[in-house]
DNA sequence: GGATACAACGAAAACGTTTTCGTGTTAATA
DNA sequence: TATTAACACGAAAACGTTTTCGTTGTATCC
């Protein structure tokens, strides 16, 4: 690769210094006009640009911000990528991506190896587990060090830092509030075996929504259990035409497009609505019915991208606040704000 | 962000030089054993680590490959990235990602903002128009320059590069051998209004898979227009059932999801086989007899990087090669060559 | 006319590495 | 004992910026 040229190589040839030439080209007014002009007019013949790498080793900055997820092949996660490349973009910064895989390991070494100057700050959606000690050691490391984090998707307690996430509950309650007014639905939610957070705020958001629906709540419209038990309840509630919208936030669409059991065309052929999570498959785009948090993505990514940048620019880190922030509508999704 | 510690420190607090502690941690031979021991059990304590910025600077590299592309949440694309980022990853190289969007002229930016000492190379899934001289301006500027730059996806034929494409003929040849073989499928062909050099291919795979099986090549199955004549045309054979397995060179089922002419319902409930390309619904998720390119994706992007590192790598840009790799298997997906 | 001000520029340090070359010490050799 | 070689390390340049501070020269003031 051919070598850029320098402002060395600008000096020597128009007969000033090095410091000289650096300020004509930012406009100093401690360059007289004359010089200026006569710099800026070479400078612009022979293409230059400040090298990069220089420019960051002076200043202690890169204007990139790393970006750690599992993968980009699901949706959603796309989606947030997509809103986080964006936004950068925006502001001037660029982005570093790394993929985690589902490799907790990986994403531990990829932390371990960008917080060397390599970038201004972090944001991961993490596969650490939340409450495991040595799972979050390198997040607690990073903020330790002072290092911009923002967790995005996630929630992790004992990290203290900014954190992107949804607002279940309210989300849950507005899409189910949407499908009764407009189709009066009935909607079935297939919850994991032990509850956990996100579990109690959508069933709480569900209810919620029946109750001002005015819509008694059924309790067997709540379900969980292994797959093949979850499938069985499923196909019977469908066939008897009990109900016409999906709701898992397990994993349970993913092993029926992979399984024998044929849901899925049943899904199709019934015109079950389907709401998905992070799960790639864009139902809502054959499903009227359908809905997921892909619309989110976008909102959830920049916000994240724009907490993380913020806490780059400032010099000194002043009592850092670690706000959380609930995304439930994407009514503003300008980046502005 | 805290100051992480340099060498000098090091240095300092052992009482030895800057470059005996560089040495040490670089296991030089030059350094006494002891030495060696006592830096690098300090280094260690402290949790030393080069800095990024100033090891960049000082070697003229970055380990890092930029990757323009249009967007991530195109299936294909996401899968072009994927490979693209854990090819990079492990030959120890970082990938900075931009998006284009639908803007040539956002590309353009990009290019000019990364060439600075920012990356090693480009990898790049290019908007600009092959044969429009102003469109392709930036890259042959970047060839010029003798930066490595590997096109993906498209081929330009103006700019002298390494490209890694799709092999249109060979797989449409595999696709259509295998439907007919399995399900005795019959392949409709929605092909753009004025034939690109990738129509002819594919329309040169379509008719050497029939000749092989057999089959007689039927002319109304290869059919073109707009999108309303088309989707007529598209109707009357499957409700005829005249086909079973739609494949389109065209936007045609992107445009057909956002539409009212209720062809995508058909297509379900008819089991209608699907052929896409970028378009990033998974039809195939669904749809036994569908097919996509995505599978390619992963390798497609492996090869663009293994290639563009490579170029990075080589000191003296010796007579460059470039060569087009055209890629119609997956069975050689193995990092390794 | 001497002091002061300002304008225009140069010199040099600094960012944190890597690497070349020089130097002093010791041990081996003639 | 003098010569050389190997060893272990230090000094310093270099990568390309940015920025501080010092140094001119010229114009202004009393």
């Amino acid at each position: 690769m051919k070598r850029h040229i320098t402002l060395k190589h600008i000096a020597k040839e128009l007969g000033v210094s090095i410091g000289t030439v650096s300020k004509a080209l930012k406009n100093s007014g401690e360059i007289s006009k004359d010089t200026k002009d006569k710099i800026k007019a070479f400078a612009k013949l022979y293409n230059y640009k400040p090298n990069n790498m220089a420019v960051n080793l002076k200043s202690q900055k890169t204007n990139t911000i790393g970006v750690i997820m599992p993968n980009v092949l699901d949706y959603f996660y796309a989606t947030l990528l997509s809103g986080i490349v964006k936004f950068a973009d925006q502001c001037s910064y660029k982005v570093l991506l790394c993929l985690s895989g589902d490799s907790l390991d990986k994403e531990i070494a990829v932390v371990q190896s960008l917080s060397n100057g390599s970038i201004d700050g972090f944001v991961v959606v993490s596969l650490a587990a939340d409450g495991e000690k040595e799972s979050i050691a390198h997040l607690k490391e990073l903020t330790k060090q002072q290092m911009p984090l923002v967790l995005l998707a996630q929630e992790r307690h004992e990290v203290l830092c900014t954190t992107v996430i949804l607002d279940y509950e309210k989300i849950i309650f507005l899409f189910v509030t949407d499908l009764v007014a407009k189709c009066n639905s009935k909607v079935l939610l297939i919850m994991p075996e032990v509850l956990t957070p996100i579990s109690v705020a959508v069933i709480k958001g569900y209810k919620k929504a029946l109750n001002v629906a005015g819509i008694p709540f059924e309790s067997s419209f709540v379900i969980s259990g292994n797959y093949k038990l979850v499938t069985e309840k499923t196909r019977a509630l469908i066939e008897s035409n009990k109900i016409d919208v999906l709701f898992s936030l397990t994993n349970f669409f993913k092993v029926s497009r992979n399984s024998e059991s044929a849901i899925v065309p049943l899904i199709f052929k019934k015109e079950i609505g389907v709401f998905t999570f992070v799960d790639g498959i864009l139902y809502e785009e054959f499903l009227t019915k359908s809905k997921s948090i892909a619309p989110y993505g976008a909102h959830m990514g920049a916000q994240a991208t724009k907490r993380v940048i913020a806490k780059a620019k400032q010099k000194e880190v002043e009592d850092s606040v670690f706000e959380k922030i609930a995304i439930s509508s994407i009514s503003d999704l300008n980046i502005e704000n």
